[in-house]
RNA sequence: GGGCGAUUAGCUCAGUUGGUUAGAGCGCCUGCCUUACAAGCAGGAGGUCGGCGGUUCGAGCCCGUCAUCGCCCA
């Protein structure tokens, strides 16, 4: 490579890593507020601190740096501003898992500080493990600008909201039923709980009347253990079957705990027994219940989900196993009627994937209703819109129906909760800075509320906090309100509906324009990812090569950009992407085909800038010049609007066509005589370099690693290339600053398209026509030059067809000369045929030619093309059609029945001369 | 129970407001190591667009319904 040549294979190791560190030390991604230019900001959705890249990681960042490269090339002052989470609970869970499996300690035995200390040191260890598998993708964030929600300028922001929450009465205390994960032994919001299918029972369980020996009252029950905190047994007030027990007395067994019969409109009477415990301590409903009834609450768990002194002699042992105990009890005493197996499902954290129990114990809340309000109106006016926009009504649909945020939980890494009670006094002050004295008596003994802020409080402060807000910033001003945000639709609720309530908020404005929600991955079969399950594919594996999960090694990676183009082509509005390893070979031989045209290109640019043509005008264009120019600008329309629009797949499948199907595949195989001869070269190169310049430049955003390397290549040879005047001039910068190729400067040229087209139709007619006979037992060889005899149904055809012949005659799959073109030109004895809309192709071939096999080939042609001529014809003689349809469409039909008619005369007239 | 997706070639998926003979990648068959590329080139086979009904001159696309799979919410 030191000679300037480049190997016949790409290999993607020798060139990303290099890539990267130029352009980290040369800014390139940096962007400062600029009155110059438009920003075009993105945030990222930040990944937590603990995590290690996965493939949904891969495809989220992928999308993003796709729409900032493409913008930064656009002129704007494009900001893509990374950062990581702290995820509360499940970081504090890693770091607890670790202290015990190494030191056998809790978090009891080092004490909340022993324990922020470890955990600030596991972050100090692994928090940048992400951010380095994120440089390895080719992520273009500002990295500068590098964030942590408990950074001290992000924590400030959450002080300042939540102290504005609370001094608005927006955030209150209560005591309700929260979603309590054992292991963790904290509340979770509604949001944090996932539903899975349990296979149980149903047991119909007795409870004996009071005052009335030898009745009872069954209930069903999926948790029989809950009973120990029953406080009331409640039928249906129309329940003709329970009627005369309302206002009796039931006797909860085990416990011989009294309670009230009562009628609550709740009970379903055809679920179970139409006779339901009440437990208001341990359900949501029985809740709701006892609310309406005052009933009793007695909460029978500990906070580590064992049973408390009010289950009796049951105390201690956990919930779960406490159950078939009591089971076991209630049946000694006869208590149980039957046991039916029951599938339902049941709430589970989302991180531990423990069973959620429901528990009553006092939490912060914020009051949602007036955020709400805000958030709809943001997206009802259409300063927010979603992508697909389908998603609009998940978000609706959770604005209109969600509950009051429980923001507290019972861990310890998070932001506290910058609430203080006074000793003294016992007032409540809740400040921004911790407070040295009690306003009120002045006391100095103040304890701080000892739970911590959910995680998403934090986050949904994310677009503003990461540029400064609170205090009134440039950054803030300038980058504020943000454009895009890129996400998965399992937090559209979680995450980006309150990031629009808090700005809406406190900013008074929506935190971003548009809001792209991609597909999730799944695997071969249409599984989820996970790591339990084995079948994840690691997306550094699949660019750099190793182990991946599963255990399969890969010598060799796709490389950043295989990775990258392949999961922007697989991005469509469809909602589920299924992934495994060899689909990113097609991104691979991708790479591999642009690094060997980009060779190619260098190879005949060798001479520099000296070799080019000193002055070219539109004039000095050749036809096949126009024909790639012409081409060119309608990719680059077609591209820019998809990438307008979040198109991804169109956008890299436009660029995959114009590259391989058309620059690749027709452009340089035009090119090659040309460049051989010295007296086209120089304008031939010209036009060579400006192409290969605007394709690096359009593929920039989608596959950069490699499209920078080779643009760098590119400039050694010819530092600036433009397609008119004088030759030479400054030279260009790094490509992820390059100007975009707008449209408008590619000429286009009316007629060169269609003329190509007739003559591609020729020149693949030419290749099937050989092809017939290539194999057994004919054998002709594709060295044997051929004549081809074309017979034109028009002047038109012929004319093109005569003045283009050294095209025709110059293609090396063909490799055959027309030897003969005339309209109307008689069948040169035994013949292979190939009939062409405006042309039949002749390949005289005495002694090799197999009638039978030619006069099948042209009945089966005809058969179809019958077909389809009597169905234009049906539909023509349909004076509904022609009455109705619009004149265009009949002309068009009228246009493909002649040429259907002419072609099949033509196949007719063959398949006599063929007897 | 409510909402939303998906169902198109052997596999994975495209198919813009209804209007050529429904496309791509991979796989398959045939022939080529043609000095950019065998991770390639050329040619080819393969689909009654899940079922049924409807609207329309015309439906893969719109409407209804059923079936199967999946996601979200309750």
């Amino acid at each position: 490579m030191a000679d300037g040549t480049l190997p016949p294979q790409y290999d993607p190791a020798q060139v990303e890593d290099e890539i990267y560190a130029y352009w980290e030390r040369e800014g390139l991604f940096r962007a400062d507020p600029n009155p110059a230019r438009a920003p075009y900001t993105i945030v990222i959705p930040p990944p937590n601190v603990t995590g290690v890249l996965h493939m949904g990681h891969a495809l989220n960042n992928t999308l993003q740096d796709v729409i900032i490269r493409f913008w930064r090339m656009r002129g704007r002052e494009a900001l893509w501003l990374p950062g990581t989470d702290h995820a509360g609970v499940a970081t504090q869970g890693v770091v607890e898992k670790a202290l015990w499996k190494e030191e056998r300690k809790t978090r009891h035995d080092v004490g909340r500080e022993g324990l922020l200390a470890r955990i600030w040191q596991w972050k100090e260890k692994h928090g940048g493990t992400i951010v380095e598998q994120l440089k390895k993708l080719g992520c273009s964030c500002d990295w500068s600008r590098l964030r942590f929600t408990m950074d001290a300028g992000l924590s400030r922001a959450v002080r300042a909201v939540f102290v504005g929450l609370y001094r608005e009465g927006l955030i209150y205390r209560g005591e309700r039923l929260v979603n309590w994960s054992c292991p963790f032994q904290t509340a979770l919001s509604d949001d944090e709980l996932e539903y899975a299918e349990v296979d149980t029972f149903f047991w119909h369980i007795r409870y004996p009347i009071k005052g009335r020996p030898g009745r009872y009252v069954v209930v069903a029950t999926t948790r029989p253990e809950t009973m120990l905190g029953d406080t009331a047994v409640a039928v249906h007030p129309e329940d003709p079957r329970y009627r005369d027990l309302v206002g009796e007395t039931a006797v909860v067994p085990l416990v011989e705990r009294e309670v009230p019969i009562i009628a609550d409109d709740y009970v379903k009477r055809d679920e179970g027994t139409g006779c339901l415990k009440v437990t208001p301590a341990h359900d949501p409903n029985d809740f709701a219940i006892a609310g309406r009834h005052g009933l009793r609450m007695i909460n029978i768990l500990n906070p580590d989900g064992t049973l408390n002194g009010h289950a009796g002699r049951f105390q201690g042992l956990d919930r779960l196993a406490a159950r078939p105990k009591i089971v076991a009890e209630l049946e000694s005493l006869g208590l149980v009627e039957k046991i039916v197996p029951h599938r339902h499902s049941v709430a589970h954290c989302y991180r531990s994937h423990d069973l959620i129990e429901p528990y009553l114990s006092v939490q912060w809340y914020v009051k949602m209703a007036p955020l709400v309000a805000k958030a709809r109106e943001a997206e009802r006016s259409g300063r927010v819109r979603f992508h697909p926009a389908r998603w609009t009504h998940t978000y609706r649909q959770w604005l209109d129906s969600t509950p009051d945020w429980c923001i507290s939980r019972q861990v310890w890494w998070g932001h506290r909760i910058p609430v203080w009670t006074c000793a003294a006094c016992k007032a409540e002050i809740c400040e921004t800075e911790d407070p040295a004295a009690c306003p009120r008596c002045g006391g100095t003994e103040l304890a701080q509320d000892p739970d911590v802020l959910d995680t998403w409080f934090s986050s949904q402060l994310w677009p503003f906090s990461t540029l400064g807000w609170p205090d009134a910033t440039a950054d803030l001003d300038y980058f504020y309100p943000t454009n895009l945000l890129v996400t998965d639709r399992g937090i559209i609720a979680l995450w980006v509906a309150r990031m629009i309530m808090a700005g809406e908020h406190f900013l008074g404005r929506e935190p971003f324009s548009d809001v792209y929600i991609h597909a999730t991955i799944l695997d071969r079969r249409g599984a989820r990812m996970s790591k339990s399950a084995g079948n994840g594919i690691d997306p550094i594996v699949m660019i750099r090569g190793g182990t991946n999960m599963d255990g399969t090694v890969f010598d060799k990676g796709f490389g950043a950009d295989a990775v990258r183009f392949m999961l922007t082509a697989m991005t469509t509005e469809g909602q589920d992407m299924r992934i495994w390893p060899e689909r990113f070979e097609t991104g691979r031989n991708f790479a591999n085909k642009i690094w060997n045209a980009a060779r190619f290109c260098l190879m005949h640019l060798e001479g520099g800038v000296e070799a080019l043509a000193p002055e070219l005008n539109e004039a000095d264009l050749d036809f096949a010049d126009r024909w790639i120019l012409s081409r060119l600008r309608g990719a680059i329309e077609r591209a820019t609007a998809c990438a307008e629009d979040f198109r991804y797949c169109d956008f890299a499948r436009t660029v995959y066509e114009f590259v391989w199907g058309e620059f690749c595949d027709w452009y340089l195989e035009l090119l090659k005589p040309r460049l051989g001869d010295p007296a086209d070269a120089p304008a031939a190169r010209r036009v060579l370099a400006f192409v290969l310049d605007r394709v690096l430049r359009i593929l920039s955003p989608v596959t950069p690693f490699i499209t920078e390397a080779l643009w760098r290549r590119l400039g050694e040879r010819v530092p600036c290339r433009p397609l008119f005047g004088p030759r030479g001039g400054p030279a260009e910068g790094p490509l992820i600053r390059a100007a975009w190729p707008e449209p408008e400067t590619v000429p286009a040229f009316a007629g060169v398209e269609d003329e190509m087209a007739l003559l591609q139709d020729a020149i693949r007619a030419m290749r099937e026509l050989r092809s017939r006979y290539h194999g057994a037992p004919y054998n002709l060889s594709p060295r044997e030059r051929l004549a081809m005899h074309i017979s034109c149904r028009t002047e038109a055809v012929r004319e093109v067809l005569t003045r283009r012949a050294a095209l025709l005659a110059q293609d090396r799959e063909a490799n055959a000369s027309p030897a003969a073109v005339a309209v109307d030109l008689p069948k040169p004895g035994a013949a292979a045929v190939a009939v062409r809309t405006g042309m039949t192709i002749y390949l005289p071939l005495a002694g090799l030619i197999d009638l039978k096999t030619e006069r099948a080939r042209l009945a089966k042609e005809r058969e179809k093309l019958r077909a389809y001529a009597d169905k234009i014809a049906g539909k023509l003689a349909n004076p509904k059609f022609a009455d109705k349809a619009p004149k265009e469409i009949v002309a068009a039909e009228k246009a493909r029945l002649e040429e259907a008619e002419t072609k099949l005369a033509e196949i007719e007239g063959q398949l006599r001369e063929l007897r």
